[in-house]
DNA sequence: CACAGTTTAATCGCGCACGATATACTCGCA
DNA sequence: TGCGAGTATATCGTGCGCGATTAAACTGTG
């Protein structure tokens, strides 16, 4: 498409990195509005996940956000610190650790009413383009997952150091 | 466009959990492959530039990448630690510190002549697709940047808490 | 020359995020 | 009944990423 030879690419053309400083941005416009009510952007979308269905699992919160437990545990931790959620173990299978809002976590839902509408203002695109890159942006995640699962590009074994060719 | 009411929203509507979490699969996609070559992803950004164009100042790599001092400081000491590069204030300005590749920084490269492609193969999408995402996000991370530095959202003065309608 | 203001990096503390590992519990099956 | 396999969460260490602050060096103006 260009003439760069592999090495010598920009950076402003790596999706990925398109990627990575998009999501910086985002992260820089909800973290001063996030902890004005004493949230950091991952307790955010875990108390939006709880908004939306209270009580759950450590490992379903864990599966949505595509975090493991030694992100959620911390995590959790410090909300609970925090007063918003409690952590109870199962009584019936003493592993499972549920995941409930406590009262001043479900009020905190009302002073966050217009941070999704803030943010897409912010973004300055149309519902539609904002979905349209959902879309390719979910696309996008599959694939590499799958791929980084699949292990596309391992290589070949002993040397264990190049990747070399496409 | 759709009935849901703020607050009950989906995650998987949320156009910043998108990015976030295609970010999240590009740094699982990465890691592995850097690994084997010692380096994480935010030094393979960092070695990416300096292979593009040797001995750059700490700002002015910071300025590109969106990263501050706090972050590349400690980040371009480990870099040093692994022989990658070198730290040399200037001569004639000693507040800057410039940062240049070692031979073996240099030779790196070599070992990764293949990662571009294997990405871009990974992402399932064609070049041209890739262009388009890549534009999308860019828009959308000047817009988002532009609005955290004007504080859009900033909502009243003294209560200092909640963000309430758009 | 002095001194205020600016620029450039560095330091400190905190919260993710993950690889590797540990622990506790449950289930199936001999 | 007891033991091995599998599951759910927790712990530990490392590396970002950032807000707040500090420190040192430079610049401009009187």
């Amino acid at each position: 498409m260009d003439g760069s030879k592999a090495g010598d690419a920009a950076l402003s053309e790596f999706l990925c990195f398109a990627t990575y400083s998009a999501n910086q941005a985002f992260h820089q416009f909800y973290a001063p509005l996030l902890a004005r009510v004493g949230l950091t952007y991952p307790q955010y979308l875990v108390m939006t996940l709880l908004w939306s269905q209270d009580t759950r699992t450590v490992g379903e919160i864990g599966r949505i956000l595509n975090l493991q437990s030694n992100t959620m545990t911390p995590l959790l931790k410090r909300m609970e610190g925090a007063g918003l959620i409690e952590r109870r173990r199962d009584t019936a299978d003493e592993r499972i650790v549920r995941i409930s809002l406590t009262a001043q976590g479900r009020a905190l839902r009302d002073r966050l009413t217009g941070l999704p509408g803030a943010v897409a203002a912010a973004s300055g695109m149309t519902a539609e383009e904002r979905g349209e890159l959902i879309g390719a942006l979910d696309r996008l995640r599959r694939n590499m997952t799958e791929a980084a699962r699949t292990g596309s590009a391992q290589g070949g074994g002993q040397d264990a150091g190049s990747i070399s060719g496409t």
